[in-house]
DNA sequence: TTTTGCACTCTAAACAGGAGAGTGCTAAAT
DNA sequence: ATTTAGCACTCTCCTGTTTAGAGTGCAAAA
């Protein structure tokens, strides 16, 4: 999907390419620049320095290689990387003792949001990188069920079950205290008004009903109308703790990103949320994994960095995103399977609570 | 209180203890080394460098300084700092311009914990260190409310309020299907009887209760006490959501911390919470500030860190603690004022809500 | 087309020297 | 009896310089 015809497989060599993988797998083991002595020495392929040098030089060339200075071995570019990841991998299945694992902290379970962030966590802990899982802003939300509470002081607390799965509590100051039953009649009314009905929907028709509402006399009525509008008005309507992060520390070893002004910004972004929500956002209609390499992602906090995602989903409709954050130089073919049945198991682990 | 005779300030003349507190304020400007030619041409006291250097010889002996090496000046140890900040410390008022700021971010609000989360934040933000709100585990919760919620499947959701604050939710599963009626008169006996009540006594006396129902024939009231149990019961009555950071990429800026290494260990440190919670549990009953320095605090994660505490009330009962971590090497004369104000002012937006 | 041989380049590590900052000590000055 | 000046000494840090090692590119040979 990313690649222009400079970087077509097809344009390369046989040879070429297995030099090109054995560098790049190289290079993923030790981090180090990858010269033509060591290729030569080490892998399937048997060819001298020379020959080699030559090949690299053309890989280099085409802008798949990249050398650090004239003496130094050569190193993988973005657009190498991208090559190698769609072409050239040889993906290992996970062995039984990691699937067992994966399979162990993603149990069904009550609390949607803890099985979230054990999941963030997992993913993090399994990959010694970080996990990221995101809950998507769902565009429409199917109001369940509106609860109210009566609180001291003239306080009213308000529940909201939206989408079978989230809860939201907020709570809202009224102009006169009301009694548990007055509330009790008006969370009842709501609900057989508005139960199952879109939010969007339960908002605009609120505010029509209130002008209606003006004439009749209906007291209680009147103040369920305005109590509700109170309540699904503050904008928040969605909490935006829908980003879980886990394991940014490990992110500290890595050597690409040493540099404490590169892990300061990094670890802004992930405070911000913004950049990498949006990076995962544009995964949400992917069919399956989805890799971002490096410069590739458009936002140089990511630069050296490369970020794994993968939908979820229950029942064929997406919940979400999660995946994780590396160096480029990370071990895809290991990484990769691991996402992607980190989101699959996820999946079922939700759907089993229907 | 945690000085012993050696660093008490009256065993040191006047002018020893002018000439220390020239230095220590030098060192935390500049964060280098301060040595006598620097201190005999600054500061008010009139001395030569020969004679600063005798004093500081003395100083050293008594363990309140330290020279890196032979050829640098001298840094202040813990100690030092300690008898600094107990002492010698000269706290600015803030300007009207900084209270203000707090001001305006403490206003009263109706989520409680959005009021944590944006005095966190605005703490590290006006400190430019990590800020963090501790909300200490009640040991006696009062359970306000409950309130049951049918679900699909046999899923039901519970709402607790407890101590007229806290809103809490779950989703239990049960054995069969209940309706939004049964659901309400289960509600509805509860709250009857346990309203009002300890959260301790209601799950014990729902124990009890259980075994007395047993005999008699009335099925709802059975299901009543058997969802209860199930709600209560999950240990984990309390999110352990009750530490909230924030900038903690503040620290990355810190020149004492620039160690990728010291770094990790401290942000893992935050991660896991148990350290930072054990240093504010021991404030929770200072009154007013309290300040942890270096290797005092007797977690080697936060050597060269300083914490600067203090609880926050409402109608004099202790609600939490908040702070600021740091380097040892920070501005007290600010942080303490802004870490105090804060404290107050938090206690007050809190109060306005009844 | 591949390999050998070779001159060349660049980095990183090791070493040496010098400047600068600061010390401690002794002897003179106040 | 303090305080100060003088001085030798010790570090660190910076700057060159050198050297070893790794790797390259190219031309000529296989």
């Amino acid at each position: 999907m990313r690649m222009d015809s400079s970087t077509d497989s097809s344009q390369l060599s046989e040879r070429s390419l297995d030099l090109f993988r054995s560098l790049v797998e190289h290079f993923i083991e030790d981090g180090t620049p990858v010269g033509s002595r060591t290729l030569s020495k080490d892998s399937e392929l048997n060819l001298s320095p020379a020959t080699i040098r030559n090949v690299m030089a053309d890989l280099e060339d085409i802008g798949l290689l990249h050398s650090p200075h004239t003496s130094a071995g050569r190193v993988p570019t973005a657009k190498g990387y991208r090559l190698f990841v769609d072409s050239l991998l040889r993906v290992n299945d996970l062995n039984s003792a990691e699937v067992e694992k994966i399979a162990r902290e993603l149990t069904p379970e009550n609390d949607y949001s803890a099985l979230m962030r054990r999941t963030s966590s997992m993913l993090s802990d399994i990959t010694q990188l970080a996990g990221v899982v995101m809950l998507p802003r769902t565009q429409q939300s199917m109001l369940q069920h509106i609860e109210f509470v009566a609180m001291s002081g003239n306080r009213v607390l308000v529940i909201l079950v939206v989408n079978d799965r989230e809860v939201q509590n907020r709570i809202i100051h009224t102009d006169k205290a009301y009694s548990a039953s007055e509330l009790q009649q008006v969370s009842n009314y709501l609900n057989e008004i508005f139960a199952g009905k879109d939010l969007a929907y339960v908002r605009s028709t609120i505010i029509s009903e209130l002008e209606k509402m003006k004439e009749e006399v209906n007291q209680s009525m009147q103040s369920a109308i305005e109590m509700a509008q109170i309540a699904l008005n503050s904008e928040d309507t969605r909490k935006d703790d829908d980003l879980l992060f886990s394991g940014q520390t490990n992110l500290m070893d890595v050597a690409e990103l040493s540099d404490v002004e590169k892990l300061k910004k990094l670890f802004e972004s992930f405070n911000q949320k913004r950049d990498i929500l949006h990076l995962l956002e544009q995964s949400i209609n992917a069919d399956g994994i989805q890799i971002f390499i490096g410069e590739e992602s458009g936002y140089d906090v990511f630069d050296n960095c490369s970020v794994v995602t993968s939908p979820y989903e229950v029942d064929g409709q997406i919940l979400g995103v999660l995946g994780v954050i590396g160096p480029t130089r990370m071990h895809y073919e290991r990484v990769i399977p691991i996402v992607d049945i980190t989101a699959k198991m996820l999946g079922v682990a939700l759907n089993s609570k229907n």
